[in-house]
DNA sequence: CGACTTTGACCGGCGC
DNA sequence: GCGCCGGTCAAAGTCG
């Protein structure tokens, strides 16, 4: 009993029609549009887009090249797993992310983006977060030719590239 | 020293 | 009106 909350793997797909979706190995890019389903919803400004990011790994942490600060993490129900809340630390960029795991897969990490950004990818970071990135894949992909995609820097530049073409 | 993580407390919204 | 729950803040501590 996920409560659909898992759109995971090859069910789930079919109550969002009007969004994106993208899959990739063991990595399923959903993107949806904040403003859809909402009668009127042109009024807002909302830099709210919704991009929803299922991946298969041990790490919560998805580094896709942007800087992030946690500032927070909760406990919510259905979930045994707690869900951690980050921002995106470049400044006057106000995205935020959520990242919370499958109740019934550990491995499942599902990530939530808010909003979009208004900035490039940081190359101080963008250099760093390669090297500091591969700690946290072999061990979980190095059995899974297919999820080289997710599991590499191609990762990176694929989510990166994704975010890109909807802030923009 | 600066940037980031951790953790508890606080606040607002929602359902009963 | 009350209680529950999700989301955010802020202080302290940690690491490079």
């Amino acid at each position: 009993m996920v409560d659909g909350l898992l759109p995971t793997k090859e069910e789930g797909d079919e109550q969002l029609s009007s969004l994106s979706d993208i899959r990739e190995g063991d990595c399923e890019i959903r993107i949806v549009d904040a403003d859809v389903g909402d009668a009127d919803a042109n009024e807002r400004n909302v830099p709210g887009q919704k991009i929803i990011v299922s991946t298969t790994s041990d790490v919560d942490l998805l580094d896709d090249g942007y800087r992030w600060r946690k500032y927070g993490q909760k406990v919510v129900r259905g979930n045994p797993h707690p869900r951690s809340y980050y921002k995106c630390t470049y400044q006057g960029c106000a995205v935020k992310k959520h990242i919370e795991r499958s109740s019934e897969e550990p491995h499942a990490v599902i990530t939530t983006y808010e909003g979009k950004h208004t900035h490039d990818v940081p190359e101080s970071r963008n250099r760093s977060q390669a090297t500091g990135q591969h700690h946290c894949k072999e061990q979980t992909y190095s059995e899974q030719p297919a999820a080289s995609f997710c599991s590499s820097s191609e990762k990176r530049k694929y989510g990166t590239a994704i975010l890109n073409d909807l802030a923009f």
